[in-house]
Parts: C-alpha cells; structure tokens; sequence
DNA sequence: CACCGATGTAACAATTATAGTTACATTTCG
DNA sequence: CGAAATGTAACTATAATTGTTACATCGGTG
C-alpha cells in the first residue's frame, strides 16, 4: 500500500483533460484524490517538467500541453521515475571472490533489463485517452 | 537502492543450483551476497514454503526441490511477492463525489493489472538454468 | 498600490517496507 | 553433552513516499 505516484499522476491528468483549466487548482484536484495539496502540487512541477501540462504562478490551475490520445502512460511513467531505471533492483555488494558474486549483477542486469523493456512497451501502448475512455464505460 | 529480494533470491538459488548442500549454510551464502546470514534465512524460509527448495534444523544446507530449468523467475518472484499484487498501487481514498474519483480505482486497476500480467508472462519464460547459463557465457 | 488567492519549493514529520542485527529455542551430529 | 546450524522473534537502521507547515513569488482585482 504505496508508491502511488502513477496512480496519482494519471489521476491528476485525467482531471485536467475534463475539466476547464481555471478550476483545476491544486486544491481542487486535492479533493478528488482526498490528499494534501502540495502532494498534488509535486507530482505537477514534474509532469510540468515532463512537458505534460503547463502552469503558472499567479494563475490557477493546470492544462494539458496534448491530447490525452498523445500521451501514453509511459509518458507520464517516465515524468515521475527520476533517476530509477528498473521496478527491481540488484543488491550492490556481492562478493567479487565468489563466481556467482563476481557475475550476478551484470546477468541480472540483463535480465531485469528485458523485463523492465516489457513493462515500458506496456505502458507505452495505454494513452490517457484509453484510461477516460474507461472511466466512463 | 532497495528491494532487493528477488535479485538476492536468485543469488541464493544460483548458489544453491551449484554447490554441494553441505556447503550451503546460511553463513555462506551470506558471505557470497555480502549481507547477514539472517536475512538469508529468512529469503530461503519464504522460498523453502513456496516449495523451491528444502532444509532442515540442525542439518546444514539447502537443496532445490527440482531441477534449475524447472523453476521459472516467476516462481521465485511469487515465493517472496507475499500479498503484494501488483509492481504498481493505487490510492486507497479517492473521491467518490468526483466522476474521476468515484471511477479511478476500477479504472488503475484494470490498467495495472495488464501491466502486471506482462511482467509475469516476462518472468515465466525465464528460468534459473538461463541465469546460469548467462553467469558463465 | 495593497491584498488575496494561487503556484512553486523548502524543510520537516509520519508512515511504510526492506535490510541489518541481536538473541535464542530447537535440531542434528560427533 | 557440546558444537554448529536452522528458524524466528524482536528490535534498530535505512530509504522512499506521503503528509504537513511555512513561505517566497506571481497576477489579478478592488
């Protein structure tokens, strides 16, 4: 029960493809999400980052920089994962003396890399459109 | 730089696949993983209910149950997944006076468990005999 | 121009999960 | 019996996310 940073975030977008950009406050979107407005407030600033929506101090609310069908869930994905390249990670000090120490990371690299590959072909074949398009099914 | 245990399991079994069960104690594999025993332990414990391998009090060692190309990632992910369902959560309090909060959540869900189920087909089709046979290529 | 309401951020506390540690009951074997 | 190991409980440490308080700044409005 955490890291709802997407979840969030596809939450936050799907308001703003709905509703007229002077009443997506953060204090609005806050509301429907049920969380602290500054919560909301970070996730923005990087999807802002991202390209995804524009904002402006002084002016209230958030707008959509493309359609929802432009943006893939790998876009918004990628706006809030930072430096973090892969959903598992490798333990970072096996022993080098021993065979399976000295070779297991690069091989898990490889693996974990393909699956984090699958993951993101995933994520990049969903747009925001698919996901307001099941929300009112 | 955490969550480690699916990478640390693997090391474990890999060890396992590779070394007579005599050799096997817990303090050794400490030493190839470079962490505690206990943590250890506690890894072969999940993977021992799942049925992957098999020990005993007061006898040293581990031993897989079968043979490495008969045990896929996906068994070794679901032996120490616990409850935890899916790589992605959802927030637990949306709105539901809210058209995009009352629906978000079945909406994420059906989503994320697409997700999820590509990541499983992923880590099905591969097994411990791939890892190491990528350990030595 | 001063105020109000909003964004953007910094700083810190709270929560949660994993990793690491200490301790110890229990078991097997010499 | 005594040594060595497994299995586990209990606790601390670390790290990431979430929640909160505070505040600088901007822009429209009276």
């Amino acid at each position: 029960m955490k890291n709802n940073r997407l979840a969030v975030s596809i939450h936050i977008l799907s308001l703003a493809a709905l509703n007229p950009r002077d009443q997506l406050t953060s204090e609005f979107i806050a509301g429907s999400v049920q969380t602290n407005s500054v919560v909301i407030r970070r996730l923005t600033s990087e999807l802002k980052k991202a390209g995804l929506l524009t904002s402006q101090p002084g002016i209230p609310g958030i707008k959509l920089t493309r359609s929802p069908s432009d943006i893939s869930l790998l876009d918004i994905y990628k706006a809030i994962q930072g430096y973090r390249e892969s959903v598992f990670s490798i333990h970072q000090n096996p022993n080098p003396d021993c065979e399976v120490g000295a070779n297991i990371q690069s091989t898990l690299d490889a693996t974990f890399h393909k699956v984090q590959e699958t993951i993101e072909e995933e994520l990049a074949n969903q747009t925001l459109q698919n996901i307001l398009d099941h929300l009112f099914e």
